[in-house]
DNA sequence: CTGTTAGCGCGTTCAG
DNA sequence: CTGAACGCGCTAACAG
């Protein structure tokens, strides 16, 4: 009754065979103008949609992309996966998921099923793979499937990456921070010194001011024996409180931590953003703190939109031999925690 | 060279009929026990793996199950996903995300991508669809396709159901606050108004204690202004302070909420716990509050892994016409900003 | 330009 | 119990 109309009906319908409707459809091989016409009417008439999921079995593609992604109870990953699935959806390709355990032994499952579901594409985010893993990526390149990583250095011509410009986003929520007049601007950083603070360095140093960070090295208080890195930020501010109790302006050096340095402040009654400025980086947490936070949104949406769109290029020109690079740049959201320096 | 091998390779090999493998993998006719085992040594001598996907394309099934999900920025769903992923993987399927609108028209496109891709079983996550979908669901069950729904009502006796229990929530968290002493605890809710709200009710009136609530009817201050059910929160406390101050203990209607409520009383200077209570529901943002927030943990990782399974076993044991309905629990995380009562 | 002949890898009838 | 035959829906190499 409802049944799915298929090639064949539709060769049926104007007696043609089904191979030359196929080569009709695709394209691929010689077909008059006239019976292109027919068949595409026919196809409006009969209501007739070509099954990729059969053409898959034969071409050993599928019209699906994959993210691989490491298993982690943050979620963080949400945006970059709608984004990716929207655009992907734009050109009919559906989306599979596949969690890896950052060290697990996973991955090599998750590439059999990648090559089993005959997956045009796939993304590795970061933290799902690491250099060693890399050959089996290659490997994975002789069937034809297109590959892109995050967050990853040149692996080979063939795959694709996807950066973040960390510094440049440290450099210009400095400089954001120094334009609002303020000069004693302190970094609260984490042991792990990400571009961002190198950023921020830089800035300092190019409006020749005194860059000062915390909690980088050899600090007391160490990130690695708080599960929560809020309060750690917390902690440590607390600790080196008389050094840098001066300060009209905190960096942390992601929005944890400039919660934590919230926090604080509010302890210490100094007024968020009268008496000082705090701001952070990937703009998590915006709306559930007051003042909202000013922050450096992570262009994660924009990831997962660029991720798919690379793929799909890949896919539909397969020209080889040279892999692009994306260098993605944070945005500033400016909101209620930052304004201009006042003295006091 | 390093060619998939296939059932026709290990019949060779044996010198029998593809389809003589074919049976004795999947146990259907009948084969003799002999063979069987020739064919199973067969198996791990080539390492030979069955292709579903090639499989897939007769029994019109392929082992990969699927999400559709509404589009929010928010990523509340990726603990969800993640469990949902992590049980299907178990048992070999794969997960395919989709992503609607709400009150968008993309669900038909979707549902059409479901039956491409020859999904065996789909779940459909709250705000995915609206009961207006109803007939599109019960149509899609003719496919064969297993199907189950979170937080929606009964909808057809082959469409299993998955709950969560808000009103037990709402008792278990009011009932744990009077049990550290609290007599004066307010709930602050927000215009819709769930069944955490009943259930806070019912245990005070079952414990004898008068329940007030505020911000759920007609405050001066609407959630529908803000963005932000925080500042919401916080400035619907500020205007009913009054009314509330002498409260010992509150509890935000979610942990937005309740973030809000942490943040008017560090600045009306009230210490918490040790002067005032606070907890909440969903379990978001325990990391970066101080002190820790309490709050009912929303059972949605367990969600996940439950839809999965019920998907499963609709799949394997196709029994139909019960429609099997899970309640889930929420559960209590006990953590800083909550403390036995005190007078002052 | 069209149709013929072969598959892709597997499942489900039927005879033998 | 085994094998032969047909089909899932589509693509790709040839001939006509």
């Amino acid at each position: 009754m409802d049944k799915n109309i298929t090639m064949q009906d539709i060769a049926d319908h104007l007696k043609l065979d089904r191979t030359t409707v196929s080569k009709a459809i695709s394209g691929k091989g010689s077909v008059s103008a006239k019976t292109i016409k027919r068949v595409q009417q026919a196809i409006e008439e009969l209501g007739y949609r070509k099954d990729h999921f059969a053409s898959g079995l034969v071409t050993g593609k599928n019209t699906v992309l994959a993210i691989v992604l490491p298993e982690m109870k943050s979620g963080i990953y949400a945006p970059f996966v709608q984004n990716f699935q929207r655009t992907a959806r734009k050109h009919h390709y559906g989306v599979i998921l596949y969690y890896v355990e950052p060290q697990g032994d996973n991955l090599t499952l998750t590439l059999e099923m990648l090559k089993q579901q005959r997956v045009s594409g796939v993304t590795f985010l970061s933290g799902a793979t690491s250099p060693s893993d890399d050959d089996n990526l290659i490997r994975l390149l002789d069937t034809g499937i297109a590959i892109n990583t995050t967050t990853r250095g040149f692996i080979h011509e063939d795959i694709d990456g996807i950066r973040y410009n960390h510094i440049k986003a440290g450099f210009e929520l400095t400089e954001h921070l120094v334009k609002l007049q303020h000069k004693n601007i302190v970094f609260v950083a984490n042991t792990y010194s990400s571009g961002r603070m190198d950023g921020y360095k830089k800035a300092m140093q190019s409006y020749g001011l005194q860059p000062v960070v915390i909690g980088d090295k050899q600090s007391a208080v160490k990130p690695s024996d708080y599960q929560s890195l809020t309060k750690f930020s917390y902690d440590l501010l607390m600790q080196e409180w008389d050094r840098v109790k001066d300060a009209s302006a905190f960096i942390g050096c992601n929005d944890d931590v400039a919660l934590g340095i919230m926090h604080l402040l509010k302890e210490k009654n100094v007024s968020i953003p009268k008496d000082c400025s705090v701001a952070g980086f990937d703009d998590l947490y915006a709306d559930v703190t007051i003042p909202q936070l000013t922050s450096m949104r992570f262009p994660l949406s924009e990831g997962g939109e660029k991720a798919a769109e690379l793929l799909l290029k890949r896919i539909h020109a397969n020209e080889k031999g040279f892999s692009t690079s994306l260098l993605l740049d944070y945005e500033l959201i400016d909101r209620e925690s930052t304004a201009m320096y006042t003295a006091h």
